[in-house]
DNA sequence: TCTGGGGTCCTAGGACCC
DNA sequence: TCTGGGGTCCTAGGACCC
């Protein structure tokens, strides 16, 4: 049986999500900033007709948004997120078992169409999708799934195919790799990229005829992976269930310099509890634990940066011992004096909740008192909204938190950022059609 | 004033074991 | 003169993805 690989991905997504409930940013430029609005992380097309880059800092590029009238939104994760997943379940409805790869982005298996109504399936789909979710989508199909990456490319870049693009039993195959340029191949990053130019390879076709020994020498079996790919040889399969994670971060740099510990350790207490809640809902304990605090390279004033490493004496998920442990080790690496930048954890090396060892050194470890505790608190924050309850310990005025200064509203997640729709006499809604939000 | 926040996998080399 | 060899585990660093 034929294998088919299809890539569906939704196009300059945060730009379209914000598009969806505002209708008049239809046909002007649109860009999405990172966390503490640092920096450009998605654009319309506009956008990115104006230069905006990809990654550049936002501050370097006020000039430009006001000369051109670019209109600028923090991440609003909460409505990209609960978008996501509407696009997600449209999909899956359609095409059972896909791989959800991305936060926009999913690959589905086509195996058993043919060539010709795989592609009318990935038109009805992008269709289905635009209709019920307002999110466009582009469609690449390919024999594997580096090439279902390539076609996609090709997708967005042709419009005149109408948002889908099939490499499938392509007679024209070698001229469409030679004009796909080799660092736009799913796994060749920008390193390899200027690897391979040095040695004359500029395109997908000289990449995949390479011989194999050569890839191998030089960039490993997982670039030999991705050349066999692109000949069509599959070699990574879809990934149904979610793989459970082998390491959980969560940090973010602050909205101000901080310099006391009290404000360091709230700010570590809140992402320990971010990163438990994470733990706990793949069902797994943690038995080590990282905790790092930076200053901000950018900035020509005292730098220091260091890391600690707690091994815990029992495998847990339960918050408060996590944040203990998190603070202790904070405590041995703070240096007053800095203008910090950035904390965050990292917890890993997990076994399965239920099997978790006992030490003998800890013997009176309440372990099912504690995972009890934590499914309530999960439970209500789950019922009632994140951070419904939260440990005293992430403290309350929260003076570090992220900058957000352009957020758009909660349109999905928050019911008084809902959408109303306006409604008034017909002779009013004539005096006026231009002005409303339907 | 202002530069994101997550993750995965592979390899080389050293430590250590018998 | 002759100074083993095979195996495992760990870590650091580098590459990649979104």
């Amino acid at each position: 049986m034929e294998k088919i690989f299809a890539l569906a991905d939704c196009n300059n997504f945060y730009a379209s999500c914000e598009r969806v409930f505002d209708p008049s940013l239809e046909g002007k430029p649109i860009v999405v900033l990172s966390n503490n609005d640092g920096c450009v992380v998605a654009r319309s097309n506009e956008a990115k007709a104006l230069g905006i880059k990809m990654g550049a800092p936002a501050f370097q590029h006020e000039h430009i948004f006001k000369k051109h009238g670019v209109i600028v939104f923090s991440s609003n994760y909460s409505l990209y997120g609960d978008m996501s997943q509407r696009v997600m379940a449209t999909i899956e409805q359609f095409s059972p078992g896909i791989e959800v790869y991305s936060i926009d982005e999913a690959f589905l298996n086509l195996s058993g169409m043919t060539p010709e109504t795989s592609i009318e399936h990935a038109r009805q789909l992008r269709a289905v999708v635009r209709r019920w979710t307002g999110i466009p989508l582009s469609i690449g199909l390919g024999q594997t799934k580096t090439l279902a990456k390539a076609a996609n490319k090709f997708a967005k870049k042709k419009p005149e195919h109408g948002g889908v693009f099939s490499l499938v039993a392509r007679a024209d195959i070698d001229t469409l790799l030679e004009n796909l340029p080799v660092g736009d191949i799913w796994g060749i990053g920008s390193r390899h990229e200027l690897f391979l130019k040095r040695h004359g390879i500029t395109n997908a076709r000289q990449f995949r005829d390479a011989s194999d020994s050569w890839i191998k020498k030089h960039m490993t079996i997982m670039g030999l992976r991705t050349a066999m790919e692109l000949r069509g040889v599959s070699c990574i399969p879809i990934e149904k269930a979610p793989v459970p994670k082998k390491g959980i971060m969560s940090s973010r740099s602050f909205g101000r310099p901080i310099e006391s510990l009290e404000e360091l350790k709230e700010a570590l207490a809140t992402h320990v509890s971010r990163a438990a809640e994470k733990l706990r809902a793949q069902r797994s304990a943690a038995s080590v634990l990282h905790v790092f605090i930076l200053t901000n390279r950018f900035k020509n004033e005292p730098q220091y940066s260091n890391s600690a490493t707690a091994i815990l004496p029992v495998a847990t998920a339960y918050t408060p011992d996590l944040i203990a442990h998190a603070h202790e080790r904070l405590e041995a690496i703070y240096k007053p004096g800095y203008r910090y930048k950035k904390t965050g954890v990292f917890l890993t090396e997990f076994v399965p909740e239920n099997i978790i060892q006992q030490n003998i050194l800890a013997p009176e470890y309440p372990a099912e008192r504690n995972r009890e505790i934590m499914r309530v608190v999960d439970k209500i924050n789950a019922r009632w909204g994140a951070d419904s309850i939260r440990y005293a310990a992430e403290g309350v005025q929260n003076g570090w938190q992220m900058r957000r200064e352009r957020l758009s509203p909660h349109y999905t997640t928050v019911w008084s950022e809902i959408p109303v729709i306006k409604t008034a006499p017909i002779e009013e809604l004539e005096k006026e059609p231009a002005q409303e939000k339907s």
